[in-house]
DNA sequence: TTGTACGCGTTATCAA
DNA sequence: TTGATAACGCGTACAA
């Protein structure tokens, strides 16, 4: 099957290829007569537009990057939704990857976006990823959007959640049906997103009153099964601790099942905030309550922030900070 | 910031295009002291290779598409993890699309594809993909691997899992601990992969000489509370029920829901087994028994199959079906 | 409306 | 043996 080429559409019609770019792409004054004489010829040629060649002529394309470190998280799953739809109203393709927090995978890709003429990327960048990697893309000089995660270099884009103000809400609610005894768990001890969590947890603490506890602020990796791991340690060894804010859902999910395996009940004897609001989170039993970051939202503005600097959008960086929700479900007891 | 060219690179060091392009991809003879005054001027001069001129020129690419009807599932979280994996390994980029059920989003994405000049693609089609969509595709000659929704087409590769021994196992489990009116609940009536789990579950009924009753199978929306509320009605109307067999794992849940309010103690009044394995499987209490279909083992076969495609593999149309794993938990009763 | 140079890497052909 | 020349892939846009 030989592929049909403009060239060849133009000479069926009688016409030349200026013609028929024109009137594919609605340029220009065509006469009616001539534009129906080109469209029955693309009709009858079965002729496949050829944007390869169209992008490589304008010197750009309509294909942008998403880079993630664990598409297998939900939230990054929502987030995508998000994204991808803003991109299909735009008609830009998307380029997926997945770092698994390699900062090679994550380097590789930038790389390849770069060779392939991708007009703008969105990242979640690798946990460990060097000043270094900032830097040069900058020299690139292609729109990126940093999401979730933000870049330690502040020239770039953001668009997240307010992390302290998150956990400040949880904390609080915590604080309000009367528990005194609360541990922080998850997250990874560098994260910067932790810090700003813990930061909430620690200062609404503060403000009743009540001192944070060292040994009660433990990391998880962002799995179920260690989030029970390190629950049940925590809570084997403290058991006076009778609520939780969680740095993640999934880490929840994990101590809800460590406390099943514990013999508590959770929403009963002990409290649980997530953080993220999966779709799993409403599915548990008991549903979970959690601070909702909307992660279709974030995917959805982090698409028409980008889209705004590919049109030439030259304001100076942005943080887009999305206010979380509390959302207020079983977990913590009903009443 | 100029682009530099292949060209501008080999007017620096001191060669021609030919030359240089054959150092970028070690083809042809060239003198070791050639070739490192190219790789100085490569190096020297921030040369970024443009794919889409070399895509142009070989008339193909490197790019491939995903087509997912739900990127926020998790099972398909999964499967793109896989995926993507394989890809990367052979240095292909992967497109992403969410076609939310639209055969319309679904076209203009694979319409998309084609004008990008991709190389191949992987596909879960919506539910309601006409005959058409497939014939066309066809006749694109492209690679296209489907994946957990097969093709109602036989002559595309197909990566799933085996439905029919799924729910076999599923329902020879729930036999062995000594069930013998058994529903099947969930699932849309016009589904294919529906027909084969239904397809296992009455066949090994009949194998125990049990005729299946027809009233007894009921379909049901994606969601829990439709899933409840189809539970609620059959067993409302025949009490004598005492296991299901779930078209899917989220069904399941609603299952479990209906029963709860109905005042039966799922894994004592009632066994239930789902479909899936997803991550909330585990989770509720009773953990639920269900079948395991090893979402990234599936898009990493899928990977594969489109990567040998990509590379000439004309070979017959292949069924990849990989084997299901009845995961026992507690949904069942302990024993 | 058209002719045609152009975007940039590739490779067959040919020269040294 | 090594490397240069130039046609080519295909759509775009400007001058005519």
């Amino acid at each position: 099957m030989a592929t049909i080429t403009l060239a060849q559409v133009a000479k069926n019609a009688g016409v030349s290829t200026a013609t028929v770019s024109m009137v594919l792409r609605n340029r220009g004054r065509i006469s009616q007569a001539t534009r129906e004489r080109v469209l029955k010829a693309l009709d009858e040629s079965g002729y496949v537009y050829n944007q390869t060649a169209a992008n490589l002529r304008n010197r750009r394309s309509n294909q942008v990057g998403l880079l993630l470190h664990d598409i297998t998280n939900p939230f990054y799953g929502e987030m995508t939704a998000g994204l991808s739809h803003e991109m299909e109203r735009h008609d830009l393709l998307l380029f997926l990857a997945n770092s698994e927090e390699s900062g090679e995978r994550q380097q590789k890709f930038v790389d390849s976006l770069m060779r392939n003429n991708a007009c703008g990327m969105v990242l979640c960048a690798a946990r460990e990823t060097p000043t270094s990697f900032y830097d040069a893309l900058k020299r690139r000089n292609i729109p990126a959007i940093m999401v979730v995660r933000p870049a330690s270099d502040p020239d770039f884009d953001y668009v997240g959640t307010d992390n302290f103000l998150g956990t400040q809400m949880a904390t609080r609610h915590l604080l309000s049906l009367g528990h005194r005894h609360i541990a922080f768990i998850g997250g990874n001890a560098s994260s910067g997103t932790r810090a700003q969590r813990i930061g909430g947890f620690t200062s609404t603490l503060l403000a009743q009153g009540i001192s944070p506890e060292p040994a009660w602020l433990v990391t998880s990796q962002a799995s179920q099964s260690d989030g029970a791991r390190v629950a049940q340690a925590l809570l084997t060894q403290y058991p006076q601790i009778t609520a939780a804010v969680c740095y993640q859902d999934i880490v929840a999910l994990g101590v809800m099942q460590a406390l099943r395996k514990m013999g508590r009940e959770v929403g009963r004897d002990f409290a649980l905030v997530g953080f993220d609001d999966i779709t799993e989170a409403a599915l548990v039993q008991p549903a979970l309550t959690t601070v909702s970051v909307a992660a279709k939202e974030i995917g959805r503005k982090a698409g028409e922030l980008l889209y705004s600097r590919i049109q030439g959008n030259d304001e100076p960086p942005q943080r887009i900070i999305l206010p979380p929700a509390l959302v207020v479900r079983e977990s913590c007891g009903f009443r």
